[in-house]
DNA sequence: TTTTGCTTGTTAATTAATTCACAGCTATAA
DNA sequence: TTATAGCTGTGAATTAATTAACAAGCAAAA
């Protein structure tokens, strides 16, 4: 289950939450090409993904909704649960832990970090807010396996780089401001503007 | 020009960022693997990126930072700018409509909707918060193409249907749910929970 | 029971994206 | 002037991702 190639794991998060929306309206059984009817892809895709994973559906009565969700789960999720530390409390950092505290799922912010004192030792959505400087003290205690970088983006790669020394795994960047992180560590780099400005070359080219 | 691959699309606007912050340290051309190095791509993709841009670099000096940021520009921007509406103005829209506000991009923020009175007749950033019934109005009197949606998941399709109606071309949407458009509009999801769910995976599967 | 129609699971084919490999040019050094 | 090394530009090859095509199975209708 190790190689999953990276498209699959995300679109079986996504599949997981359609998955959960439709569990929520008394369903308990869905077809491939459902599933591929809410998410814009070919049914095809979704038989594929799925047999990836090792599961099985019925035949005429499609797959077990429940059944899939755990499965993904087990996939995708820890048993624990992975904790996670925020860095930079501003717009964005705060949106996230909002979302994550109502979200409940099995990843938990369990730390934020800024430099501004008028942020540091509040709390938000239950999720303490440490100076900066406490980040490697606090991400070893904690045990924080996954960081999520939403400070301006000049300071980001010093961020990264402290990040890394205190040993975290996996980094999500929300600055435009591209990282480098050595082989074990998996980043992501998550670009808004990006998606902007697709969006507007491709609304630009159609007229 | 028109048909350049969507991944392709998304690297220029990298490679346009990287070289602005290149610009401000005074240099004035790059080589591909520079601009590789910046982006953790290879040399040969950059090159072949701007090969299909028509662009041609000098030999042994490289690429004219100021002309690839200026042909960029003629690909993505329009002349006079694209006009955007938020839709939702909550933690992701507010953080949208400030970014944007400083970077003085092409991409400007003309009108927002909310349908909470206390953000309605209120301005962020100089963008007006209109009513969301106030929606087609707005949209087609200040000539608006694109819409970024940041509203609760939950009235994301009715946000868009609305949108849609109102005649913008290109969708940008924050939240969850996944939307359904014709084919002359073009829509870009972007699922913050999903990036946060293979960087969790990841890290699972490196241990 | 037999037929029909629908849906899964999978191999094979296709298409898209990336990388290899190298020819060709040019500034610099010998 | 004549190597030499460095970089660009690109056709060909490779790899990754998606789609087509269809066998196999089952439920419901005839
Ligand atoms: N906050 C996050 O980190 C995060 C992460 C992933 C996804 N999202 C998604 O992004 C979206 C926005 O998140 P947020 O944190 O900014 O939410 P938010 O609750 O802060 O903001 C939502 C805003 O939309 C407004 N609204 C509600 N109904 C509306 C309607 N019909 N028309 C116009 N406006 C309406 C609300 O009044 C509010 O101002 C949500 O869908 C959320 O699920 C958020
Ligand atoms: N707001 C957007 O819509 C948007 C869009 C695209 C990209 N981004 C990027 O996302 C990032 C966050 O955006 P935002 O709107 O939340 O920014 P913000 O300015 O609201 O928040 C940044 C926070 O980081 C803190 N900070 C500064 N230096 C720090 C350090 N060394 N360590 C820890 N914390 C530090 C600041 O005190 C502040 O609280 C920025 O890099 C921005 O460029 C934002």
């Amino acid at each position: 289950m190790k190689n999953l190639p990276d498209k699959t794991v995300e679109r079986l998060c996504q599949y997981r939450r359609s998955l959960n929306n439709q569990l929520a309206t008394g369903k308990t059984h869905i077809f491939s090409h459902e599933i591929a009817n809410l998410l814009h892809i070919t049914s095809v895709q979704v038989r594929r993904d799925i047999m990836l994973i090792g599961h099985s559906g019925t035949l005429r009565k499609g797959y077990d909704i429940k059944e899939m969700v755990k499965l993904i789960g087990k996939i995708i999720d820890t048993k624990e649960g992975q904790r996670i530390a925020v860095i930079g409390m501003g717009n964005i950092g705060k949106a996230f832990i909002h979302y994550l505290y109502e979200k409940r799922s099995k990843l938990k912010v369990v730390a934020s970090f800024d430099v501004n004192p008028d942020k540091i030792d509040k709390t938000y959505a239950d999720v303490y807010c440490y100076h900066f400087g406490r980040l490697k003290e606090i991400i070893q205690k904690e045990d924080i396996k996954i960081g999520i970088i939403t400070t301006p983006p000049m300071v980001a790669p010093e961020v990264c780089e402290n990040l890394v020394t205190a040993g975290i795994k996996g980094i999500l960047n929300f600055t435009p401001k591209p990282l480098s992180v050595p082989d074990d560590v998996y980043l992501e780099e998550y670009d808004m503007i990006t998606s902007l400005e697709k969006v507007a070359f491709f609304v630009k080219h159609n007229e």
